[in-house]
DNA sequence: CGGCCGTACTG
DNA sequence: CAGTACG
DNA sequence: GCCG
């Protein structure tokens, strides 16, 4: 005991001497650090990948050239942690004592309950300070990982000391699932962490203390580090932690992912889960997660085209919890259509008052939305939820992407902080599942299971291959499954398409996102060079560009004429404008291409003159009849799309980037029988009109 | 339990 | 046809 | 994932 004593006394010496050397370190010192030397360590145990192939000169090869690439946004990073999710965050109440009581055998000590001491001052926000008199060193002990940011900044909510360097006063170690005991040890130079004096804990620990408001016994299992081997015992090896969350399978349809590929159990492997590097991840979806890069790029480059939007838009304060009054109340402007029984069909009538049936009021395009939530209350728990829902998407879940969207669009309009999932559960589109999942976030910071989901060798190199134009989910899993690892691998060895090889090729082109000013750039170009050809043709700039975006993924752009019919366009198009664009150098490549007999999008890649960097660059041709319907399409965003189409189809209509049609006939499952007939095409605002949703201006379509 | 947008181009 | 893409 |  005394000896023990003396023994952390002198180490913790070390500590301080240490520190007071070299205090450049405690700022996010390690991870570098550490992981390189956890990398040595994993060297040997990296053995069973099961995919085969994996060159090793390759390996290094690519993961420089990963690292270049645009690519895993480090906001993946932010989340922590590799379980199932822990019993307790899911019924705490109820699991509670049983939990511990099952765990009795390590250290009796700590079940000390909820300290009802503590001063009456602080009994304000949340419950009172539970960690008061706790001292946590966290490992690694800075704000570099959000996730872990987020852990220490609730510790001291709720009473921790946090302290900035090892020493004597320590009680609680919290380390991130990514390190091992091992790791702690040869950091903090210790040969053995005095178990009496300073629990070494997994970084969940906080966050069941919190969830079950006490303080939990830190001895128990779940709660050991990777590479922790309780003294006394037998049990050799890492504990096996009942981790290795088994992914849903995406949908019913897709089934299960090749188990041995991707649910290979992971204690690490990977070769480098650190520093990603940021960057946006362009493909598919504009605007990433506006809660994250909140920031903007900020002013200038404006200028341009449209009106960018402004810092206008308030949020709905007339929100109810009432299961029923669910539906926002479209306190806005314009059409402050509420109200009223529908009555007639009486689409056409635009002038007279506009009657929205209640129902409408839930779909996503009656509502302004800014994509904005700054201040949200709930904008951690957006942002978190925001991830799930784009792991999901790349994942090729069809339908999970869909609820999550949902849930944000609620959570965004909603005026206050949801906590509980009882609280959360009153909510539209939210569900027992998405409501524990927000508890979780709040109370942990992190959903583990994204966490322990990105984290998966597999599922990384998935990610990066589904970066590249024209691999999806199918053939992404097919090079999986093949073995490639890395860009390399699939430059040299796969089997690509025309267009697939093409994306390889100008990967990193690709998964750049293009400044507005750039993207003015494009446009002007090309509606130059077209009235050159013919001064009646026009070209609008689309997508998240329209949408007011500081940067987009890509340059979508309408070509019009006012009087040519589709099929004079086309050919002008295709014979004329397209080769002559290829021929000044600006057009580089066609990735999907109409012909000329029919079709009417044309995707390729420009690049300016004096640069060589190339731009994803998508056409749509459209008849002067269309155009409205064209730009409601073209300017989306893909949510807002949906939704408005979804509308038209519950209201017997069709909508689509040709126009708005009635009297649509629909079999099973809302399966098209019947063109329909041609409402309106051609005017933008009219097609809002009929469709009942008041007008949104580009910049409000994005939910 | 079935539905969750509607389309265009490639191979 | 399935797959990928577009918003 | 959620909803009817």
């Amino acid at each position: 005991m005394a000896t023990e004593d003396a023994a952390l006394k002198v180490k913790v010496a070390r500590f301080e001497e240490l520190y007071a050397l070299d205090d450049s370190q405690d700022d996010e010192p390690d991870e570098g650090l550490l992981q390189s030397m956890a990398m040595l360590k994993r060297k040997r145990s990296e053995k069973s990948e099961p995919l085969a192939q994996t060159s090793s000169s390759s390996m290094t090869a690519i993961s420089k050239r990963d690292r270049d690439a645009p690519e895993i946004p480090a906001k993946l990073q932010k989340l922590s942690r590799t379980t199932s999710a822990p019993p307790s965050l899911i019924s705490p109440h109820k699991t509670a004592s049983s939990r511990q009581l099952r765990r009795t055998s390590t250290l009796p000590k700590s079940v000390v309950t909820t300290t009802p001491t503590s001063d009456p001052a602080d009994v304000a926000p949340k419950p009172a300070k539970l960690f008061s008199g706790l001292h946590f060193y966290f490992f690694p002990n800075n704000l570099k990982n959000p996730g872990r940011k987020f852990r220490i900044q609730k510790a001291e909510e709720y009473g921790a000391k946090w302290e900035q360097a090892f020493s004597a006063t320590v009680t609680h170690i919290v380390v991130d699932r990514s390190m091992n005991y091992d790791q702690i040890l040869q950091y903090l130079r210790l040969d053995a962490i005095p178990q009496q004096n300073i629990h070494v804990v997994d970084e969940r620990y906080p966050a069941d203390c919190i969830s079950f408001r006490s303080i939990v016994d830190a001895g128990q299992r779940q709660y050991y580090i990777k590479g922790y081997k309780p003294q006394q015992v037998s049990e050799p090896t890492v504990i096996p932690r009942a981790d290795s969350l088994q992914l849903k399978p995406a949908g019913r349809a897709v089934q299960t992912r090749e188990p041995q590929t991707l649910s290979q159990r992971t204690t690490t492997t990977l070769s480098d889960p650190s520093p990603v590097k940021p960057a946006s991840m362009a493909t598919t979806v504009e605007d990433p997660s506006p809660g994250k890069r909140a920031l903007e790029p900020s002013d200038s480059s404006l200028s341009a085209g449209w009106e960018r939007p402004g810092p206008r838009e308030q949020i709905v304060l007339s929100y109810c919890f009432g299961t029923d009054s669910r539906q926002l109340i479209d306190d806005d402007d314009d059409q402050g259509t509420t109200s009223t029984a529908t009555t007639g069909t009486n689409l056409l009538d635009l002038g007279s008052s506009t009657v929205v049936p209640k129902w409408q009021q839930r779909f996503q395009c009656m509502q302004q939305n800014t994509g904005k939530n700054e201040d949200s209350p709930n904008a951690e728990t957006i942002a978190l939820l925001q991830e799930m829902a784009e792991y999901y998407t790349q994942i090729k879940d069809e339908w999970r992407p869909i609820a999550y969207r949902k849930a944000i669009a609620t959570l965004r309009k909603h005026p206050v902080k949801v906590t509980t999932k009882e609280a959360a559960e009153k909510l539209p589109f939210i569900g027992e599942r998405l409501a524990a999942k927000i508890e979780e976030i709040t109370f942990a910071g992190f959903l583990q299971r994204l966490q322990s989901a990105r984290e998966e060798p597999a599922d990384q190199v998935l990610q990066l291959f589904l970066k590249v134009y024209g691999i999806g989910y199918a053939k992404g899993m097919r090079l999986v499954a093949q073995g490639y690892k890395t860009l390399e691998d699939l430059r040299t060895k796969a089997d690509l398409d025309q267009n697939q090889k093409i994306g390889l090729e100008h990967f990193d082109d690709f998964n750049t996102r293009v400044p507005r000013l750039e993207v003015k750039q494009h446009s002007d170009l090309v509606a130059k060079a077209a009235k050159n050809l013919n001064e009646g043709i026009q070209v609008y700039t689309m997508g998240s560009y329209r949408r007011g975006a500081e940067s987009t993924g890509d340059i979508d752009l309408v070509i019009t004429h006012a009087n040519w019919p589709m099929t004079r366009l086309r050919v002008m198009v295709i014979d004329s404008l397209v080769p002559q664009l290829f021929k000044q150098g600006f057009l580089k490549c066609a990735l999907a291409a109409t012909s000329r007999q029919d079709g009417s999008k044309w995707h390729g890649a420009s690049c300016l003159p004096g640069s060589n960097v190339w731009r994803r660059i998508d056409f749509l041709l459209v008849p002067a009849e269309e155009l409205g319907a064209a730009l409601i399409y073209f300017t989306g965003n893909d949510i807002f799309n949906r939704s408005m189409r979804l509308l038209a189809s519950k209201k017997g209509m069709r909508l689509n980037q040709r126009g708005l049609y009635k009297d649509v006939m629909r079999g099973k499952s809302r399966e098209k029988l019947t063109e329909g007939e041609l409402v309106e095409g051609r005017d933008e605002k009219k097609i809002f009109a009929i469709l009942g949703v008041p007008w949104r201006e580009p910049w409000e379509r994005i939910c």
